[in-house]
RNA sequence: AGGGCAGUAGCUCAACUGGCAGAGCAGCGGUCUCCAAAACCGCAGGUUGGGGGUUCGAGUCCCUCCUGCCCUG
Protein backbone atom coordinates (compact mmCIF):
# COMPACT_ATOMS: atom_id res chain seq x y z
CA UNK A 1 0.00 0.00 0.00
CA UNK A 2 2.82 2.23 1.05
CA UNK A 3 4.74 1.10 -1.68
CA UNK A 4 1.70 2.02 -4.73
CA UNK A 5 1.27 5.37 -2.77
CA UNK A 6 4.71 6.44 -3.59
CA UNK A 7 4.85 5.31 -6.78
CA UNK A 8 1.54 5.22 -8.56
CA UNK A 9 2.71 3.11 -11.42
CA UNK A 10 1.54 0.27 -9.27
CA UNK A 11 -1.74 -1.38 -8.85
CA UNK A 12 -2.42 -3.86 -5.99
CA UNK A 13 -3.84 -7.39 -6.79
CA UNK A 14 -5.14 -9.06 -3.61
CA UNK A 15 -4.23 -12.48 -3.08
CA UNK A 16 -6.84 -13.54 -0.44
CA UNK A 17 -9.20 -16.84 -0.45
CA UNK A 18 -11.88 -14.78 1.76
CA UNK A 19 -11.36 -10.98 0.74
CA UNK A 20 -12.74 -12.16 -2.45
CA UNK A 21 -16.48 -11.90 -0.50
CA UNK A 22 -18.44 -8.92 -0.03
CA UNK A 23 -19.73 -7.91 3.28
CA UNK A 24 -17.08 -9.76 4.76
CA UNK A 25 -15.03 -6.91 5.66
CA UNK A 26 -14.08 -6.30 9.20
CA UNK A 27 -12.99 -9.65 10.04
CA UNK A 28 -10.64 -10.18 6.93
CA UNK A 29 -8.96 -6.98 7.07
CA UNK A 30 -9.84 -5.99 3.83
CA UNK A 31 -8.47 -2.20 2.40
CA UNK A 32 -10.89 0.26 3.67
CA UNK A 33 -13.07 2.25 0.82
CA UNK A 34 -10.66 5.30 1.40
CA UNK A 35 -7.31 3.50 1.47
CA UNK A 36 -9.10 1.61 -2.19
CA UNK A 37 -9.64 5.30 -3.68
CA UNK A 38 -6.13 6.31 -3.37
CA UNK A 39 -4.54 3.17 -4.76
CA UNK A 40 -6.25 1.02 -6.94
CA UNK A 41 -7.08 -2.44 -5.36
CA UNK A 42 -7.95 -5.49 -7.66
CA UNK A 43 -9.73 -8.98 -6.74
CA UNK A 44 -12.04 -7.67 -3.69
CA UNK A 45 -15.75 -8.35 -3.56
CA UNK A 46 -16.05 -10.41 -6.40
CA UNK A 47 -18.73 -13.05 -4.45
CA UNK A 48 -21.48 -13.05 -2.88
CA UNK A 49 -21.06 -14.79 0.68
CA UNK A 50 -23.05 -17.30 -0.51
CA UNK A 51 -20.80 -18.35 -2.95
CA UNK A 52 -18.24 -20.85 -3.51
CA UNK A 53 -14.58 -19.93 -4.71
CA UNK A 54 -11.98 -21.86 -6.37
CA UNK A 55 -8.13 -21.70 -6.85
CA UNK A 56 -9.26 -21.57 -10.86
CA UNK A 57 -11.73 -19.31 -10.72
CA UNK A 58 -9.42 -17.47 -9.07
CA UNK A 59 -6.62 -17.74 -11.19
CA UNK A 60 -8.51 -16.74 -14.21
CA UNK A 61 -9.60 -13.49 -12.79
CA UNK A 62 -5.96 -12.44 -11.19
CA UNK A 63 -4.40 -13.50 -14.77
CA UNK A 64 -7.25 -11.12 -16.48
CA UNK A 65 -6.37 -8.55 -13.81
CA UNK A 66 -2.48 -8.58 -14.43
CA UNK A 67 -3.22 -8.85 -18.11
CA UNK A 68 -5.33 -5.28 -17.80
CA UNK A 69 -3.15 -3.64 -15.28
CA UNK A 70 -0.22 -4.36 -18.00
CA UNK A 71 -2.16 -3.10 -20.87
CA UNK A 72 -2.51 0.06 -19.16
CA UNK A 73 1.29 0.28 -18.63
CA UNK A 74 1.42 -0.31 -15.08
CA UNK A 75 2.75 -2.59 -12.93
CA UNK A 76 0.70 -5.41 -10.90
CA UNK A 77 1.88 -5.59 -7.21
CA UNK A 78 0.14 -9.14 -6.28
CA UNK A 79 -0.42 -9.18 -2.41
CA UNK A 80 -1.65 -11.85 0.14
CA UNK A 81 -1.14 -15.05 1.85
CA UNK A 82 -3.18 -17.83 -0.16
CA UNK A 83 -0.42 -19.98 -0.68
CA UNK A 84 -2.15 -22.00 -3.05
CA UNK A 85 -3.89 -19.05 -5.15
CA UNK A 86 -0.64 -17.17 -5.21
CA UNK A 87 1.40 -20.03 -6.46
CA UNK A 88 -1.39 -21.13 -9.44
CA UNK A 89 -1.19 -17.16 -10.10
CA UNK A 90 2.65 -17.35 -10.16
CA UNK A 91 3.21 -21.00 -11.72
CA UNK A 92 0.32 -20.48 -14.41
CA UNK A 93 -0.81 -24.34 -12.26
CA UNK A 94 -2.79 -26.05 -15.34
CA UNK A 95 -5.39 -27.19 -12.52
CA UNK A 96 -7.82 -29.68 -14.29
CA UNK A 97 -11.49 -29.09 -14.31
CA UNK A 98 -14.48 -30.66 -12.20
CA UNK A 99 -16.37 -33.85 -13.04
CA UNK A 100 -18.91 -33.36 -11.02
CA UNK A 101 -20.54 -37.04 -12.62
CA UNK A 102 -17.28 -39.18 -11.21
CA UNK A 103 -16.92 -36.93 -8.18
CA UNK A 104 -21.05 -37.82 -7.08
CA UNK A 105 -19.99 -41.52 -7.37
CA UNK A 106 -16.78 -41.50 -5.57
CA UNK A 107 -18.13 -39.92 -2.86
CA UNK A 108 -20.83 -42.67 -2.17
CA UNK A 109 -17.50 -44.67 -1.28
CA UNK A 110 -16.94 -43.91 2.71
CA UNK A 111 -14.20 -45.79 3.01
CA UNK A 112 -10.96 -43.43 2.72
CA UNK A 113 -8.26 -46.04 2.68
CA UNK A 114 -9.44 -47.96 -0.25
CA UNK A 115 -10.22 -44.72 -2.47
CA UNK A 116 -6.31 -44.14 -1.30
CA UNK A 117 -5.83 -47.98 -2.45
CA UNK A 118 -7.16 -46.90 -5.87
CA UNK A 119 -5.27 -43.96 -6.39
CA UNK A 120 -1.79 -45.85 -5.47
CA UNK A 121 -3.08 -48.23 -8.96
CA UNK A 122 -4.08 -45.39 -11.15
CA UNK A 123 -1.79 -43.03 -10.53
CA UNK A 124 1.02 -44.00 -7.62
CA UNK A 125 3.30 -40.52 -8.16
CA UNK A 126 -0.33 -38.42 -7.15
CA UNK A 127 -0.99 -41.07 -4.03
CA UNK A 128 2.49 -40.79 -2.54
CA UNK A 129 2.31 -36.98 -2.78
CA UNK A 130 -0.85 -37.13 -0.26
CA UNK A 131 -1.49 -38.68 3.41
CA UNK A 132 -4.00 -42.14 3.30
CA UNK A 133 -6.59 -40.10 5.57
CA UNK A 134 -7.02 -36.59 3.43
CA UNK A 135 -10.07 -38.11 2.03
CA UNK A 136 -10.61 -34.90 -0.07
CA UNK A 137 -7.70 -34.51 -1.75
CA UNK A 138 -7.80 -38.14 -2.61
CA UNK A 139 -11.20 -37.61 -3.88
CA UNK A 140 -10.26 -34.74 -6.27
CA UNK A 141 -7.40 -36.87 -7.27
CA UNK A 142 -9.56 -39.64 -8.21
CA UNK A 143 -11.74 -37.87 -9.92
CA UNK A 144 -9.90 -36.09 -12.13
CA UNK A 145 -7.83 -39.14 -12.78
CA UNK A 146 -10.95 -41.16 -14.03
CA UNK A 147 -12.63 -38.17 -15.39
CA UNK A 148 -10.44 -36.74 -17.58
CA UNK A 149 -8.27 -40.35 -18.36
CA UNK A 150 -5.26 -38.84 -17.39
CA UNK A 151 -3.03 -39.12 -14.30
CA UNK A 152 -3.75 -36.45 -12.00
CA UNK A 153 -0.09 -36.08 -11.48
CA UNK A 154 0.33 -35.32 -15.35
CA UNK A 155 -1.45 -31.92 -14.76
CA UNK A 156 2.05 -30.96 -13.27
CA UNK A 157 5.05 -31.24 -10.90
CA UNK A 158 3.20 -30.38 -7.76
CA UNK A 159 3.40 -27.59 -5.36
CA UNK A 160 6.82 -28.05 -4.34
CA UNK A 161 7.99 -27.34 -7.77
CA UNK A 162 9.88 -23.79 -8.27
CA UNK A 163 10.71 -23.08 -12.04
CA UNK A 164 11.82 -19.67 -13.03
CA UNK A 165 9.07 -17.06 -12.80
CA UNK A 166 8.96 -13.66 -14.42
CA UNK A 167 7.77 -12.64 -10.86
CA UNK A 168 9.92 -11.03 -8.73
CA UNK A 169 8.97 -12.69 -4.76
CA UNK A 170 9.18 -11.14 -1.61
CA UNK A 171 8.33 -11.97 1.60
CA UNK A 172 7.54 -10.34 4.60
CA UNK A 173 8.98 -12.26 7.56
CA UNK A 174 7.68 -10.96 11.29
CA UNK A 175 9.14 -12.12 15.18
CA UNK A 176 6.85 -14.57 16.24
CA UNK A 177 6.17 -12.98 20.04
CA UNK A 178 5.70 -9.81 18.36
CA UNK A 179 3.17 -11.72 15.81
CA UNK A 180 1.44 -13.28 18.75
CA UNK A 181 0.54 -10.00 20.11
CA UNK A 182 0.03 -8.12 16.97
CA UNK A 183 -2.88 -11.07 16.21
CA UNK A 184 -4.84 -10.43 19.84
CA UNK A 185 -4.69 -6.36 18.91
CA UNK A 186 -5.88 -7.18 15.12
CA UNK A 187 -8.86 -9.26 16.96
CA UNK A 188 -9.65 -6.48 19.87
CA UNK A 189 -9.92 -3.43 17.16
CA UNK A 190 -11.68 -6.19 14.99
CA UNK A 191 -14.04 -6.75 17.83
CA UNK A 192 -14.01 -2.72 18.43
CA UNK A 193 -14.68 -1.66 14.85
CA UNK A 194 -18.17 -4.16 15.00
CA UNK A 195 -16.83 -7.82 13.87
CA UNK A 196 -19.46 -9.58 15.96
CA UNK A 197 -22.23 -7.27 13.88
CA UNK A 198 -20.89 -8.00 10.55
CA UNK A 199 -21.07 -12.09 11.35
CA UNK A 200 -24.67 -11.76 12.86
CA UNK A 201 -25.92 -9.53 9.52
CA UNK A 202 -24.21 -12.37 7.58
CA UNK A 203 -26.03 -15.09 9.23
CA UNK A 204 -29.34 -13.33 9.02
CA UNK A 205 -28.94 -12.95 5.30
CA UNK A 206 -31.56 -16.17 3.58
CA UNK A 207 -29.06 -17.50 1.20
CA UNK A 208 -26.66 -18.33 4.26
CA UNK A 209 -23.05 -19.07 3.79
CA UNK A 210 -21.41 -20.92 1.47
CA UNK A 211 -18.60 -23.99 3.18
CA UNK A 212 -15.89 -21.81 1.41
CA UNK A 213 -16.83 -18.37 3.27
CA UNK A 214 -17.68 -20.34 6.22
CA UNK A 215 -14.47 -21.18 6.96
CA UNK A 216 -13.42 -17.59 7.58
CA UNK A 217 -11.33 -17.54 11.08
CA UNK A 218 -13.05 -15.37 13.20
CA UNK A 219 -16.71 -15.56 11.19
CA UNK A 220 -16.29 -19.40 12.40
CA UNK A 221 -15.53 -18.94 16.49
CA UNK A 222 -18.25 -16.16 16.31
CA UNK A 223 -21.01 -18.02 14.43
CA UNK A 224 -20.20 -21.04 16.76
CA UNK A 225 -20.66 -18.68 19.83
CA UNK A 226 -23.58 -17.31 18.51
CA UNK A 227 -25.14 -20.65 18.24
CA UNK A 228 -24.56 -20.99 21.89
CA UNK A 229 -21.40 -23.03 21.63
CA UNK A 230 -19.49 -21.01 24.35
CA UNK A 231 -18.86 -17.69 25.75
CA UNK A 232 -17.55 -14.70 23.64
CA UNK A 233 -14.12 -14.49 24.95
CA UNK A 234 -13.72 -18.28 24.47
CA UNK A 235 -14.79 -17.65 20.86
CA UNK A 236 -12.04 -14.89 20.38
CA UNK A 237 -9.49 -16.95 22.26
CA UNK A 238 -9.38 -19.89 19.73
CA UNK A 239 -9.92 -17.73 17.14
CA UNK A 240 -6.59 -16.08 17.93
CA UNK A 241 -5.36 -19.58 18.42
CA UNK A 242 -6.17 -20.56 15.51
CA UNK A 243 -5.16 -17.69 13.43
CA UNK A 244 -1.56 -18.30 14.64
CA UNK A 245 -1.43 -21.57 13.52
CA UNK A 246 -2.59 -20.33 10.43
CA UNK A 247 0.33 -18.22 10.21
CA UNK A 248 2.67 -20.83 10.70
CA UNK A 249 1.34 -23.18 8.09
CA UNK A 250 1.56 -19.77 5.80
CA UNK A 251 5.34 -20.07 6.98
CA UNK A 252 5.54 -23.43 6.02
CA UNK A 253 4.02 -23.25 2.56
CA UNK A 254 6.06 -19.93 1.31
CA UNK A 255 9.61 -20.68 3.20
CA UNK A 256 10.22 -23.70 0.94
CA UNK A 257 10.37 -21.36 -2.05
CA UNK A 258 13.55 -20.48 -3.02
CA UNK A 259 12.38 -17.55 -5.59
CA UNK A 260 11.30 -15.89 -2.21
CA UNK A 261 13.38 -13.24 -1.22
CA UNK A 262 12.88 -12.25 2.71
CA UNK A 263 12.63 -9.46 4.64
CA UNK A 264 12.47 -9.09 8.25
CA UNK A 265 9.55 -6.60 9.44
CA UNK A 266 10.05 -4.76 12.98
CA UNK A 267 7.74 -2.48 14.29
CA UNK A 268 7.56 0.41 11.77
CA UNK A 269 7.30 -0.99 9.05
CA UNK A 270 7.93 1.92 6.49
CA UNK A 271 11.59 1.75 6.48
CA UNK A 272 10.94 -1.37 4.52
CA UNK A 273 9.62 0.36 1.49
CA UNK A 274 12.97 1.14 0.42
CA UNK A 275 14.31 -2.32 0.41
CA UNK A 276 11.03 -3.46 -0.87
CA UNK A 277 10.95 -1.25 -4.23
CA UNK A 278 14.51 -2.28 -4.40
CA UNK A 279 13.96 -5.66 -4.97
CA UNK A 280 11.36 -5.03 -7.18
CA UNK A 281 12.81 -3.09 -9.16
C1' A B 1 -24.37 -28.20 60.73
C1' G B 2 -26.33 -32.87 58.41
C1' G B 3 -27.03 -35.71 53.87
C1' G B 4 -25.92 -36.56 48.62
C1' C B 5 -22.82 -36.07 44.21
C1' A B 6 -18.21 -34.92 42.03
C1' G B 7 -12.58 -34.23 41.86
C1' U B 8 -8.27 -38.31 36.15
C1' A B 9 -3.56 -34.33 30.55
C1' G B 10 -4.13 -26.92 29.70
C1' C B 11 -9.98 -27.86 28.85
C1' U B 12 -14.28 -31.44 28.34
C1' C B 13 -14.62 -36.28 29.66
C1' A B 14 -13.51 -42.22 29.15
C1' A B 15 -11.48 -46.65 31.66
C1' C B 16 -17.01 -53.92 32.34
C1' U B 17 -17.92 -56.82 38.72
C1' G B 18 -9.93 -54.26 41.23
C1' G B 19 -5.67 -56.31 36.12
C1' C B 20 -0.36 -52.23 31.38
C1' A B 21 -4.35 -44.66 32.69
C1' G B 22 -7.15 -43.41 27.22
C1' A B 23 -9.96 -40.06 23.61
C1' G B 24 -11.58 -35.24 21.57
C1' C B 25 -10.22 -30.17 21.61
C1' A B 26 -6.13 -26.73 22.65
C1' G B 27 -0.35 -27.01 22.32
C1' C B 28 4.26 -28.19 19.33
C1' G B 29 6.06 -29.95 14.53
C1' G B 30 5.03 -31.40 9.41
C1' U B 31 2.33 -32.30 4.42
C1' C B 32 0.09 -29.78 0.07
C1' U B 33 -2.44 -28.55 -7.93
C1' C B 34 -10.28 -26.50 -7.59
C1' C B 35 -13.55 -25.95 -0.06
C1' A B 36 -6.61 -23.76 1.03
C1' A B 37 -8.34 -18.48 6.62
C1' A B 38 -9.42 -25.50 4.28
C1' A B 39 -8.11 -30.59 4.83
C1' C B 40 -4.73 -34.12 6.54
C1' C B 41 -0.37 -36.48 9.23
C1' G B 42 3.10 -36.94 13.42
C1' C B 43 4.73 -35.71 18.44
C1' A B 44 4.40 -34.32 23.33
C1' G B 45 1.32 -34.08 27.46
C1' G B 46 -0.36 -37.57 34.20
C1' U B 47 2.40 -38.25 41.74
C1' U B 48 -5.80 -40.17 38.77
C1' G B 49 -7.13 -33.57 44.83
C1' G B 50 -3.63 -34.86 49.66
C1' G B 51 -2.49 -38.71 53.27
C1' G B 52 -3.12 -43.58 55.20
C1' G B 53 -5.09 -48.71 54.78
C1' U B 54 -6.76 -53.64 52.36
C1' U B 55 -4.66 -56.55 48.17
C1' C B 56 0.04 -60.26 44.32
C1' G B 57 -2.12 -55.79 42.07
C1' A B 58 -6.13 -49.66 43.58
C1' G B 59 -8.42 -44.33 39.11
C1' U B 60 -11.71 -48.33 40.99
C1' C B 61 -12.60 -50.99 47.73
C1' C B 62 -12.09 -48.87 53.20
C1' C B 63 -10.66 -44.60 56.58
C1' U B 64 -9.37 -39.51 56.86
C1' C B 65 -8.52 -34.54 55.28
C1' C B 66 -9.14 -30.72 51.35
C1' U B 67 -12.06 -28.41 47.34
C1' G B 68 -16.55 -27.59 44.38
C1' C B 69 -21.83 -28.28 43.37
C1' C B 70 -26.83 -29.80 44.99
C1' C B 71 -30.58 -30.83 48.84
C1' U B 72 -32.30 -30.20 53.94
C1' G B 73 -32.24 -27.14 58.38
Amino acid sequence: MELARRDPSWELISVDSMQVYRRMDIGTAKPSLAERAEVPHHLLDLLEPWEDGTVAWFQRRAQAAIADIEARGRRALLVGGTGLYVQAVVDDLEIPRQFADVRRILEGDSDTAALHERLRELDPVAAGRMEPGNRRRILRALEVTLGSGRAFSSFGPGVDAHPPTSFAMVGLRRDGAELRARIVDRFRQQMADGFLHEVIALRADPHGVSRTAAQALGYRELGEHLDGGGTLDAALDLAVRRTGRFARRQWAWFRRDPRITWLDVAIDDNPLVDDLAAVLG
